[in-house]
DNA sequence: ATCGGCGATGTTAACGTAAACATCGATGGC
DNA sequence: GCCATCGATGTTTACGTTAACATCGCCGAT
């Protein structure tokens, strides 16, 4: 059977279309030097005189040369790609981490790849990681609850991990948002205004950053002798962000509006400060003048809630920021590291505090 | 079962580091088979006796090996990924549309790589479709606007690009929501329960998607004879996102709170709207008593909004799943393709339009 | 018994690049 | 004028994998 030359093949008249672009040999070729001297173009590095170099460049713009990734990789044994684990990209906060991180990331020279873990259980984190194995990833960023990790999740060997804003023990480097510290700052600013109390609708009980806000804001009233009111937490279980949701927030809030005491509410994020806006309007309960609300996060939107929203801000771009750092740190240290970096956050005092009035 | 330490041979005063993972040589080896063989084993495709393949089984798992998937590249020409360039993640809709687009590629046996584009001008383009050359898609996801794309952007050859949700006229296979029709069923409520008119809240007037809907808008109006009033347009150039910011539809909804003959609003995205109720709220006019509001998108908070919001459902999900779809057809058929598929997008009615009352 | 064929496995070569080493001519110090 | 040095360039090789081909038994048909 002779070579049946399917696609490759360059049929008369026709302009071979190989499927693969044009290697470093064929502008070699062109260029008439060797292609050990188109790399050395090509990487831009060592001595080339000026007359070779243009030749060179100008046979690669003929040829439409572009350096193929995978050859670069298997022979330098580095990937210039940095591994994102993510459970979803529907939080604003995930979405803007990852946004900075592909960002940074770019501005380093490293490229990103996406592994999404579409169903959180572990055989999924695992398959996920071993897929990044195999992707050859230089490093991992895991944007993911640490408790799904709690098993023997064999990780590639000598990769890398920093892990995005959640608890992981002791094993890998975080980096992470200031959250109790914003949720203090949140309570002291309503006990600041005169209220006596400061009730708390939380986030899902499985989430990291939740119970971080929740433990900011129990111990910030224990510390001012203030009563610390039961927990609302608005389950709501239809999908991995559910607990975090307006619905979830809209739900806490209508139990909370039953209150007569309650005129402070911090939200663990914005989107619940928005069911509870809800909430609250049902029962003609107005904002601020009845109940001061605070949420965290930030969103763009906040500001331009009816009334714009008191909240306190998480800087998700230093966080992705961060990420990549580490990462990089890591991959030139060679060496995993462990520990915790922490971003700052901050109250932005807006429309949706007051001084409490008796109800 | 102390086998633990069995690789790794720790040599005397050294640090065993070995940067590169096992390879196929290694397991073969240990195997004591040819490399061929464990490559067999691997891809899980020809014949392997039972007996042998369970050895390299054993093998591969005590060596802790993996695929390296660059040489794995290099040698089939097919990368096995899909570059998704992007502009922005912080719209719902992109965020979600990568999301889907990840999901489904990693279905498929694809990895996503991200290229950000910083500031949107033609040489950051042209920088990231260059990387992206280099990265060795398979195919790329282009979700950005079109008329970035307007001048000599040079694609690596023979590399399909689909394009999500925007217009680049007739290069590209283009997958994208059925704007109109939505802006027409959004009018055609409004119109419905009895307003004279509809006054529209537009979007950025360089996007796309904006003017998709401003068309059908405007052509439902005068196909139903009622007057097209003047467009709002919240201008906000702070960053991209801007021009569909809440503050952008709180800035159109200032200016639309003067107009006494307003008593319906068609909005370009939820956003907006919700700005729009703030607009309004300051005023003293109710949402839906004095003003209905539509809005576009359906994000999840919408359901929540104070009333919740009547708007138009954008299938994020399908379009993502789609634009995956319509690569992987072009890989295969190995010949670039133009052309428009629509997703289809659905009015839900919520508590945010009523019929009118005069004003 | 012989041979065709097939299933299991091994051998060779090539994918495109870059590190390491080799070569060659020019420059400059003595 | 000689040789050490250096800069520009070429040659060789290996990165890890897989396609293509080669080999080796073994079984069943003749």
């Amino acid at each position: 059977m002779p070579q049946a030359g399917s696609h490759d093949a360059a049929r008369p008249g026709m302009p071979a279309r190989r499927k693969r672009g044009a290697s470093m040999g064929d502008v070699a070729r062109l260029a008439q030097v060797s292609s050990q001297t188109v790399s050395r173009v090509s990487n831009g590095i060592t001595n080339v005189a000026p007359e070779t170099r243009q030749r060179v460049l100008a046979a690669m713009a003929e040829l439409g040369y572009r350096p193929n990734s995978a050859a670069r990789a298997l022979k330098r044994g580095e990937f210039r790609t940095l591994g994102v684990i993510t459970v979803t990209l529907s939080t604003v906060g995930n979405a803007r981490t990852l946004e900075a991180i592909s960002d940074s990331a770019a501005e380093q020279g490293y490229a990103v790849t996406l592994m999404p873990v579409a169903v959180p259980t572990r055989d999924q984190v695992q398959g996920a990681f071993t897929r990044l194995g195999e992707l050859t990833v230089d490093a991992i960023v895991l944007m993911m609850e640490g408790h799904l990790l709690d098993v023997d999740v064999s990780l590639p060997r000598n990769v890398p991990v920093v892990v995005a804003d959640a608890d992981v023990g002791e094993q890998f480097m975080i980096v992470g948002s200031a959250h109790e510290h914003g949720a203090r700052a949140a309570v002291e600013h309503l006990l600041g205004l005169g209220h006596r109390t400061v009730w708390h609708v939380a986030g899902p009980d499985d989430a990291y950053a939740a119970k971080a806000r929740e433990a900011g804001w129990s111990a910030a009233l224990r510390e001012a002798g203030a009563r610390v009111p039961p927990v609302l937490r608005g389950e709501w279980s239809a999908d991995i962000t559910g607990g975090w949701s307006a619905e979830s927030g809209y739900r806490a809030g209508r139990l909370l509006a039953g209150e007569p005491h309650c005129t402070a509410v911090f939200a663990a994020n914005d989107q619940m400060a928005l069911g509870l806006y809800r909430a609250l309007q049902e029962r003609g309960l107005r904002v601020p003048q009845d109940v001061s609300v605070v949420g965290f996060d930030d969103i763009p939107e906040a500001a331009m809630y009816p009334p714009p929203l008191t909240t306190v801000r998480q800087d998700f771009d230093e966080i992705g920021r961060r990420c990549v750092a580490v990462a990089l740190h890591q991959i030139a240290a060679q060496s995993p590291e462990a520990g915790r970096t922490s971003v700052d956050t901050v109250l932005v005092p807006r429309a949706s505090t007051a001084p409490p009035r008796d109800r």
